[in-house]
DNA sequence: GCCAACGTTGGC
DNA sequence: GCCAACGTTGGC
């Protein structure tokens, strides 16, 4: 199992609505980059993510599980843009960060610092381990 | 609100 | 295939 991150503007998704939203999951629809979009191709089934809020909060709030394999984006008018569906999971009892994730010298590392723009990135197992620790789970 | 980073588009 | 122009993301 592989694990991701995916970024959100609280103000057009929420991690309240996204849990709102339940068993039903939720399409991840407008992404419109190819590295993001790259990395939605390669999630499998039940494969998990980080639910980050950028620019409010700029924290992981908690945790979604890949419900859906990559399909179309009905959004898109081309079927080159694909998105999976994702359920939430579990929330983070402390949420991480932006701040916490840069201060770790354990997790410079991540595309979070690297490439801040990235909106689906990859999570390597020992930081997930990491900041799942950090989270309080 | 600003601006740096960076991805995309389109002319040549 | 290069590169300038432009648009968007997202931290600060």
């Amino acid at each position: 199992m592989a694990y991701w991150l995916i970024k959100s503007e609280p103000n057009v998704w929420s991690w309240a609505q996204q849990k709102a939203r339940g068993q039903q999951g939720e399409l991840w629809t407008g992404v419109r980059n190819y590295s993001a979009r790259n990395n939605m191709l390669a999630m499998q089934l039940g494969d998990k993510a980080f639910f980050y809020h950028s620019n409010i909060g700029k924290e992981i709030v908690g945790i979604v599980e890949v419900a859906q394999l990559a399909q179309p984006d009905p959004t898109a008018e081309d079927t080159r843009w694909q998105c999976v569906s994702f359920v939430a999971v579990a929330d983070m009892p402390c949420p991480v960060s932006l701040t916490a994730v840069k201060s770790n010298p354990k997790l410079a590392c991540m595309p979070l610092v690297t490439h801040s723009r990235l909106s689906v990135q990859p999570v390597a197992p020992m930081d997930w381990e990491e900041i799942c620790k950090m989270g309080g789970l």
